[in-house]
DNA sequence: ATGCACGTTGCATATGTTGCAACGCGAAGG
DNA sequence: CCTTCGCGTTGCAACATATGCAACGTGCAT
């Protein structure tokens, strides 16, 4: 809608990517240099860019503030968090809640294992949308024509012999997901980790975030870890109770 | 430098704070609603706003994939993190790494402790920078003119009883940490957690980044701790000399 | 010295952004 | 049921502002 936004929000997954020099980011833009540099210094000045000492940009120390910030205002985030807390204490393995929103899923919140073993997952962090046990949970809500549309233009990378192979076995896999109530991966995204999720509901029915509890096979086996099913939906149950109170506003008392 | 885009960029911020609707931005940024309108599309379809369904706009999904993927492409992380991985295994307590960045300085990196404690700290938070031991050396080695604005524009939260009490005090703390090289934070952010930290230097001898070991007062006494300060100082060089090597650009071989 | 590669600046042009006023729409209230 | 209010949305004309150009700096290599 706006030209002059639009061109300069195209800079920032650029700069993701990896430091660019002004050259770069105007090639890249297909504008006139000049008025690249007027756009990154504008993003500079709100420290979105940063511009090391080779002076090269690279995106800037705000934006991490930013998300965090935002992060942490969410209310699902508030809630369910001493929930996951009370049930890693009871049986350790790592859990993580997520959201979705708009053809994207990202964690929210992460509770460490107690066990020494360590799972690349990250807070902020894309989840592999086409194995993860929370993903299916929360594309399976959406209404069908979404679903399908979005599984359509999705990629399904092999990550191990497990992974969900096409958008077909996805959509039946979510259709089971809807129906059961809980979802698993089962070494779809790396060969020694399963995981079990459960689905966290607002005041209208519909699932509002997902959680799930991790585990590597050098610590319980899956039908062990699929052993705590009930306690992870009770707690899911616990968490959607909570937060179907007060859904829209934080200060409805 | 670019009217549209800065006030593009203000919108971030001040819903970061909380979601808020069309005419509490508008007048926050001082525009027609009309033209709040049409940034706020913007911003939504490059996905650093996302709409609720109460019609609110608050901070988007995109907004956090970003700032991760900025993260994982800092050179200085990407070559402190196996080094910070085998002193933990050492060691066992939590480590973080951190930068500064134009007046801020945020965790970039965090391994969690083996012990069941939890201490509440986040990759991408601000960090408490008028205490904590990495904020002391990052800060110290910066001119003596940033050093001393920073110091007095700061403010000086009382967290405990040895916080920090004001910029003078900070500056002559600030000297100390430069002159000997590591940097303590004993019980000034939480009453209970002591901290050491140590520099990383790149090429030039500037410090680049700064690590911290981290441990409440329940699993070793501070004085334990620092016997660990040689561990955690030969770390810290180790992760200078190989960062040294390559600190302009990644493939220089 | 000379050339090259990049970042930076001033300026005239026209393009894109702005505020306005009017419209739509749902909720609240008589 | 109709009116009023609050808020988001749209089309348009006026003007501010972003744009590309060409020229100038600056550091580095030859």
């Amino acid at each position: 809608m706006s030209q002059t936004v639009d061109r300069a929000l195209r800079i920032l997954p650029l700069l993701a990517e990896g430091p660019a020099n002004l050259e770069q980011v105007a090639t890249r833009l297909d504008v006139h240099k000049s008025t690249a540099l007027r756009l990154l210094r504008t993003l500079h000045e709100h420290g979105m860019v940063y511009r090391q000492e080779d002076q090269r940009y690279r995106l800037g120390a705000r934006l991490f503030a930013l998300a965090q910030q935002a992060m942490e205002t969410l209310d699902v985030r508030e809630i369910a968090h001493p929930h996951l807390l009370t049930l890693n204490e009871k049986i350790g393995h790592t859990i993580h809640l997520a959201v979705y929103e708009e053809g994207e899923v990202v964690y929210i919140d992460k509770v460490e294992s107690r066990y020494p073993v360590r799972m690349y997952s990250r807070i902020g962090k894309p989840v592999a949308i086409t194995v993860a046990a929370v993903a299916k949970l929360l594309l399976a809500d959406l209404p069908e024509a979404e679903r399908r549309s979005i599984a359509e233009r999705l990629e399904y990378p092999k990550y191990t012999a497990r992974s969900t192979p096409d958008a077909a076995a996805f959509l039946t896999e979510l259709l089971r997901v809807r129906d059961q109530g809980w979802a698993t991966d089962l070494g779809g995204h790396e060969e020694s980790i399963n995981c079990v999720g459960a689905p966290i509901r607002g005041a209208d029915g519909r699932i509002a975030a997902a959680m799930s509890v991790s585990a590597p096979n050098v610590v319980v086996t899956a039908d062990e870890l699929l052993k705590l099913r009930p306690l992870i939906l009770r707690t899911a149950e616990a968490i959607s109770r909570e937060y179907s109170g007060n859904t829209v506003s934080k200060d409805t008392p």
